[in-house]
DNA sequence: TTTAGGG
DNA sequence: CCCTAAA
């Protein structure tokens, strides 16, 4: 871009700083632009003559010779792409080049390659001055390649395109000095276009491009391009435009910057991508529900009647696709109708799968480790949380426990293991409140280490949100029953807490949560104690 | 490591 | 239960 210069006639002294310059300035953009224009110039498929007839031109090339030979094109057209590539790629680096880096270049001789005369482009050239032939040399010159097109206003349009590196250039009059427009429209420039691409004009939008030898630059040039449909923008290749054998007619189409729209809605679909795929590190950063974020879409088309669904946006082996909205499958414990069929008896228990694994939960527990990281199968309770257990009164809920300890392992997603749902039997939250009461709300690490050293598998943090689903239940549960049958609880595996135990865990939260910082153990009042002992927890 | 709190 | 921040 900066790099046509005018000061740049004779830049045999400045090559090097602008070659320099090129590269550290972002090859990227450079390389973007002219990438384009070679891919807009040169497709593979069908490109250009033979070398042989490069070679061939090129010798005549004082002549101006240009016909071109389609049947050469036709049948040789496959064996030139590497030379043709070569032509393209200098011709790539003569865009950036100062002006007499390039018909001198004795390497480039001696490839044997079908370089033009690019003397014919040096200094100021009056495109209009030319005759047709002379701008189809001067076209290949500047694009490296031959062109039949007879049509003054296209060549000239084109080669100014060429040469200035610009798609925007006034059709006619322009005068081309150092690859920088002059005379006519001589603000059409770099900036200009930068200008027109960030408001997403096209001044060559309304330019008429008259069609020759069958490959007309006309058809099915523009189309769409105002309509900001973004589903027929592609991006600056794959576009060959039909029944085009030179391929030259399609540049403006092929190469025209995208628009402001285009590229938001491409750097949106890729956010959206990224987003799919990292998830959000600040929500949900572990692992489970990485491909559990539905990204419900408004309604979307999916059906061929024509009928709408909802769908969201969901992942599939890497692939974004959409899909009907529906809920996905529950993660975690599995439903209490599995517990209830566990709960069938102890003759489910599948006691003989892991015995080892058993031994190392113990042992585990009994270090106070809580269990996530070691890939759990609690088959059994120890046996002192049995003795202690077996003093309650509802020994199902004990059962139930144990059995569904035992029966699933749920392990979510490689590697990362949840910790198995064990219901909190009573004698649990006798204990907990107990706690609670003794070493003050909070104090979960003692209570757990004084309370529960026998349920290796209740940590503090379970203490703590067992306490508080306690509160909650003393909030919610407590009214309800004096007002009456909770519709809720009629589930029966659901067993409700004792009134008395919610009554005292109530208290006990009132109390500690007016006093403050109290920790002081507090002794049962003597009702709550009474009941309590009545239900006969044989807690410490 | 423990506690508190949101999810 | 999980996860994280804060202490």
């Amino acid at each position: 871009m900066l790099l046509k210069k005018p000061d740049l006639e004779d830049g045999s002294s400045k090559l090097e700083t602008v070659e320099a310059h090129t590269q550290k300035l972002g090859a990227n953009l450079e390389e973007n632009i002219l990438q384009s224009l070679d891919d807009s110039l040169s497709p593979p498929s069908d490109f250009r003559i033979h070398s042989q007839h490069s070679d061939k031109l090129l010798t005549e090339q004082g002549a101006n010779v240009t016909r071109q030979d389609n049947a050469s094109t036709e049948t040789t057209k496959s064996t030139v792409l590497n030379d043709s590539c070569c032509a393209e790629k200098y011709k790539a680096d003569a865009c950036s080049r100062s002006v007499c880096d390039t018909s001198t270049d004795p390497s480039v001789s001696g490839v044997n390659s079908s370089m033009p005369d690019f003397s014919i482009l040096r200094g100021e050239v009056c495109l209009d001055d030319l005759t047709i032939r002379e701008l189809q040399e001067a076209f290949r010159a500047t694009f490296g390649r031959q062109t039949n097109v007879k049509d003054k206003i296209w060549l000239k349009r084109r080669i100014t395109m060429g040469l200035t590196n610009s798609y925007d250039v006034p059709s006619s009059g322009c005068v081309v000095k150092d690859y920088k427009i002059v005379g006519k429209d001589a603000k059409n420039d770099m900036s200009d276009m930068d200008e027109r691409a960030k408001t997403g004009l096209r001044a060559t939008s309304v330019v008429i491009y008259p069609g020759n030898e069958g490959d007309s630059p006309s058809s099915s040039y523009y189309q769409s391009e105002d309509q900001e449909d973004s589903s027929k923008r592609v991006p600056i290749h794959n576009d060959e435009p039909q029944g085009n054998l030179l391929g030259e007619q399609c540049t403006d189409k092929r190469t025209r910057k995208p628009t402001k729209r285009y590229i938001e809605e491409l750097s949106d679909i890729e956010t959206h991508d990224s987003t799919v795929k990292n998830s959000s590190p600040a929500k949900r950063p572990a692992h489970d529900e990485l491909l559990m974020n539905p990204r419900v879409a408004p309604f979307n088309e999916t059906g061929s009647l024509g009928t709408i669904y909802p769908t969201r946006k969901d992942t599939f082996g890497g692939f974004s696709v959409h899909v009907p909205y529906v809920s996905r499958m529950r993660r975690g414990r599995p439903r209490k109708d599995f517990i209830s069929f566990a709960d069938k008896g102890p003759s489910v228990e599948p006691k003989g799968i892991q015995p080892s694994v058993e031994m190392i939960l113990v042992k585990d527990g009994d270090k106070g480790n809580h269990l996530r990281k070691v890939p759990e199968v609690p088959l059994k309770v120890s046996s002192e949380n049995e003795h202690a257990e077996a003093v309650d009164s509802k020994g199902v809920r004990n059962l139930q426990a144990k059995v569904c300890s035992a029966v699933s392992k749920p392990k979510i997603k490689h590697g990362l293991t949840r910790k198995h749902h064990r219901a909190w039997t009573l004698s649990e939250v006798v204990k907990l409140v107990d706690g609670v009461a003794r070493y003050g709300a909070g104090k979960w690490s003692e209570i757990r280490k004084l309370s529960f050293a026998s349920y290796s598998y209740r940590t503090s943090v379970d203490l703590k949100d067992k306490w508080r689903n306690l509160i909650r239940a003393t909030q919610t549960q407590l009214p309800a029953q004096k007002d009456g049958a909770c519709p809720r609880k009629t589930n029966p595996s659901i067993i409700p807490i004792p009134p008395s135990i919610l009554l005292r865990v109530k208290e006990l939260h009132e109390l500690q949560s007016q006093g403050g910082g109290f920790t002081a153990p507090v002794k049962f009042s003597g009702q709550d104690g009474k009941v309590l002992q009545g239900k006969g927890s044989g807690f410490l």
